[in-house]
Formats: structure tokens, C-alpha cells, sequence
DNA sequence: CTTGACTCTATTGCTGCAAGAGGGTCTATA
DNA sequence: TATAGACCCTCTTGCAGCAATAGAGTCAAG
């Protein structure tokens, strides 16, 4: 009994009857006998070496229609050159999959980042690490013209990314800029907007900020962002700090649950300090 | 001008317009306004916010519908959930990737060394580096009952490795075994099949082929293995060599070009020998 | 002869769009 | 005001590799 039906043939190999059927159809494995009349399909057992090699080349990936080609082919320079195609997309894959990642952990910092920082409204003074970024000038100052150019400036912002090949994952909690001369002239003017990188983001367009002391506010609302800094304004005063570089609005955790359709943020206005000597 | 149709919401945002449908139908972003008569789609600026978010969570690998399922649940919880498990399917697609990897690596090993071995037939001595096999005994001596058992054997043997939690990618090339006994006596009698392993692949199932002097023959085709082995019967006679360990049948190669249904293979039979001391 | 296990073909579903068909709509210019 | 060209609409199909049906025929054993 050489002869073995459909299901016999799968359950040998460990393979669905619908695959079987399918590589039938696809002309990748066909049965060595078809019953005219009743359609049966019969497999010989030496069909099981076929069907390991399709099983393994499947296995590293191989796409059906390309598994064809090469039983069609029967060329080992083709054969050569699928595998050889086919590692570079693996690694291609994989490096994709390592920028999921990358973005996926970014999520999870910004949402711990969250749960874990102050109320809104709360005023702090803290030791920032230097940070990495990568800014973008702008013509338009965004507080003249409120969400519509802030939209549009961040739009910007990535096709300059795109253009410079700094990858899509760092497109993500975007900060703005007032210099340091118009924040203490209290002149709301920002032209500037930025976004954080890692380590491992080289580029010759990056900046680094350095590491201080900052004197911030957490704020739940982009639209409370100049109400706060006066908030700032009176706290450097109080304390008698100096402020020794620009403004910074950081967004820290932008969150996907809206109602309205607008950008929910969590952010740290941010101005770095230094100490009156007494 | 705050609302934009379709055309230019696609282009802000560098998405195409079937998407931004796509998006509608599903429920993820609907346009704040759609004119009843002519079915035209018009967004708002704000609506960049959230389209921001869902590009950025599609980046990361998250389906449409947990992005739909995020928005509304309004949960942090269950993001935190989505995110979490996400970085685990992530982590374990890249493992996955990185099997395929190697399965490729393999084959293409594989080929060349087909394409650098010598010809069918031809007779060598040379030192082979130890390995490292996963084995399995069966009660059939497939020399007995040919191609039929043979492969019923490395199904057997396919589920040994599943049992034991060996990779499918070491499912590649068998060899098998007669014992040094039996091939001293000319008994055609093997009750062993194997795979080889390598490095990463760890279990307690594992033995070693030490490293030795081996006097070998290649072939071209399963059939003639008898004849074959003959050959190094010879071999050995004529230069006075002394078997020192079991034979073993190699497949180095396994051809996916084949006419007839059955294994093509290349192999390498071979016996560990050492030297008359004179 | 019946029963249950098996087989057949054919269709739908999954994902995230892309591409195209066949038709209406907008806007600026001649 | 007619018309062209750019835009928009709602379908439907396709992709990969099967899984999961449905509805009907077939096989082997009791």
C-alpha cells in the first residue's frame, strides 16, 4: 500500500489537508494519481522528500510562488540567487521589526512618564540629563496663530526629518523653543521646534542640550502653555533663580485618548537655571 | 479654510487617500464633516493630532482594530496592556526571523559545498571537526525495507525533535548510522538516524561525533550507498587502515531539482579510520 | 445496508491598503 | 456659461497562505 490518500499524506507530515490541497492547485506538489471520477487525490510516500523540501524552504520564509519557481527552474544559480535575496529581506525584516520596538518602548517610557509625574500645575526644580535633539527652524510663530500653523509647522518638521533620514520613530513628543532673550522679554515668539533622538540617531543636523538645573510646570493643556509660564516667571523671581538658557516646552506624553479630536498632551514647560551667589 | 477635503488631509499628512477611507469605514477617524448630498469628506486641522497618533501606533505594529480598540477604550490600562503585549509579539516575530535566518544560511551552506565537493564517486581521507548530532534510535532497519521505511523514519524522527523541543531548522540533511560491529562484519544493519546540531542548539539529547580522520565516498544518489560502501571496504584494505568508530551516512546536500518525485541527494559516506603503526 | 470517517469543490475570511472601473463634482478659464 | 482637468464618490478585486465553513459525494467496516 504506496498509495496513500490525502489525509494519510497530511497527518504523515504533519501538514493540513487544505495545504496539500493547495500546493495540488498551485502545481507545487501534485499526487502521482487523481481518481477521474470522484476527484480522489493518492500520494506516494518517496513525495514526502518533495514535500520537506517545501516544508524547510517555507520555513525560511520562501513564498509559495517562489518555492514553484525554483522546483520549475530546476537552476542551482537561481536557487542561489533566491537565498541570497531572500537573507537581505530577512535582515531587512528584522531591522524593521527593531524599529517596532524601539517605538513601542518609546510608548510605554511616555506612558510611565505619565502615571508617574506630578499634578498639572505643579511647580518643580530639577537636574535634567543632556538631551539629543534634532530642531527645525520655522518662519511662522505659532503662538500668533494658535493649532492650524502648529499643525502645519509639525508637518514640516518631518518632511525635514524624512529629508535629513532621521527615522519615523523619533517623530514622536515634539518640543518647542522660545530663546532665551524673549522668554525673559516676555515675547512669545517660537520659531523653533524640535524632537528628541537617542543615542543611537547620527546625524551631522543634531544638537545637543546640555545638562542643568531646569525650573519647571506640568501642564495638561497645550492651551494653558502661557497662563503657566507666568507661573515660571514668578517662581524664578521668588526664588531669585537665573535663567541661563531658553524656554522649553517638552511634551511628555501625548495620549490617544481624545474625545475631542484635538492632541491631548501632558507637558513640562521648561526654562534652565542657575543660583544667585550670596 | 479650516476644512480639508480628503486630497489635501492626504497630502498634509503624506498618507494616501484610500487610507484616510479606509480609516473612516472602520470607525478610527471619521471627517468632522461628510456632505449628505455629494458624500464628500471634510477633516479639520485638529484632526492631524489624531491621525499623528494612529501613524505612529501603525508604526510601532499595532493592528487597526486594537488602534480602534485604544481610542475607545479612553483606558490607560489597556493601552498599557495592548503595548506590553505587543513588545512580546514583537520580540517573538524577530526570534522567529532570526530562525528563518538560519534555515537559509543552511541551505545555502548547503549548496555550496555541493557545488565545491568533489565528484560522485571519488574517495578521500580527510579530518572532519567533531559534531554535534541529535539521534534517534527505530526499530526498523530501513536497508531492509528501502525508500518506504526510510521516510516513515525520518517522520519518526521529526517527532522526536518536536517531543524534545529541538528547532525545526536542525530537520535538514540526516545522516544515518551502522554500528562499527555490524559494518566490520559487512551487515547492512541501521537502526539510527540523526541530525546535525550546532552550538546554540542545547538539550540533554545531544551527543558528539568526535573529530578524526575519516576515509569517505561521495555520492550522487541514494541507490548506489551498497555499491558505495564497497568502495571503502576497499579503501581501507588496500591502505591498511583500521575502523576506530561507526559508519555513517551524511547527506551534505539535498536538491530541490528534482525531475521524479523521490530525495535527490548528495552524500558522504564515511567511517572513522586510524593508521597501521609500521 | 448503514454509519461514520473521509473526500471533493467552492466560497469566505483574515490585513491594510493599492489599483482600477464607472460615475459624479468642483473650480478656473475660454 | 460651457467645458476641461483635477478631484471626489462607491464599489470590486487583488495580495499570501491557508483555516473554516457548507453542501455533497465516497469509502471501508460492521
Amino acid at each position: 500500500m504506496s498509495k496513500l490518500s490525502i489525509g494519510q499524506m497530511a497527518k504523515l507530515n504533519q501538514i493540513s489537508v487544505q495545504a496539500l490541497r493547495l500546493y495540488d492547485e498551485m502545481g507545487i506538489l501534485k499526487p502521482i494519481e487523481v481518481n477521474p471520477e470522484t476527484g480522489y487525490r493518492y500520494y506516494d510516500v518517496k513525495q514526502c522528500g518533495k514535500l520537506d523540501m517545501i516544508r524547510y524552504m517555507k520555513s525560511t520564509g520562501i513564498s509559495l510562488k517562489e518555492i514553484k519557481d525554483i522546483f520549475e527552474h530546476r537552476d542551482i544559480t537561481k536557487l542561489n540567487l533566491v537565498l541570497h535575496e531572500h537573507l537581505k529581506s530577512i535582515d531587512h525584516d528584522i531591522q524593521e521589526l527593531e524599529l517596532q520596538k524601539k517605538a513601542v518602548k518609546k510608548m510605554i517610557d511616555s506612558y510611565n512618564r505619565y502615571l508617574k509625574s506630578p499634578q498639572d500645575g505643579t511647580i518643580t526644580l530639577e537636574y535634567i540629563e543632556d538631551r539629543k535633539i534634532y530642531s527645525s527652524m520655522t518662519d511662522i510663530n505659532f503662538y500668533d496663530y494658535g493649532i492650524e500653523a502648529y499643525e502645519n509647522i509639525l508637518k514640516d518638521l518631518r518632511q525635514d526629518m524624512e529629508k535629513q533620514g532621521i527615522p519615523e520613530v523619533y517623530y514622536y513628543n515634539a518640543g518647542t523653543t522660545i530663546f532665551q532673550d524673549d522668554f525673559l522679554n516676555k515675547k512669545y515668539l517660537s520659531n523653533e521646534i524640535f524632537v528628541f533622538v537617542d543615542q543611537d540617531c547620527v546625524s551631522s543636523f543634531l544638537q545637543i542640550l546640555p545638562a542643568n538645573m531646569y525650573a519647571c510646570v506640568y501642564c495638561d493643556d497645550f492651551d494653558k502653555e502661557k497662563q503657566y509660564i507666568v507661573k515660571l516667571y514668578d517662581y524664578i523671581e521668588q526664588n531669585q533663580l537665573i535663567v541661563i538658557g531658553d524656554y522649553i516646552c517638552e511634551v511628555l506624553t501625548e495620549l490617544p485618548i481624545t474625545k475631542t479630536n484635538k492632541r491631548e498632551m501632558f507637558l513640562r514647560l521648561q526654562v534652565p537655571v542657575t543660583f544667585v551667589k550670596k
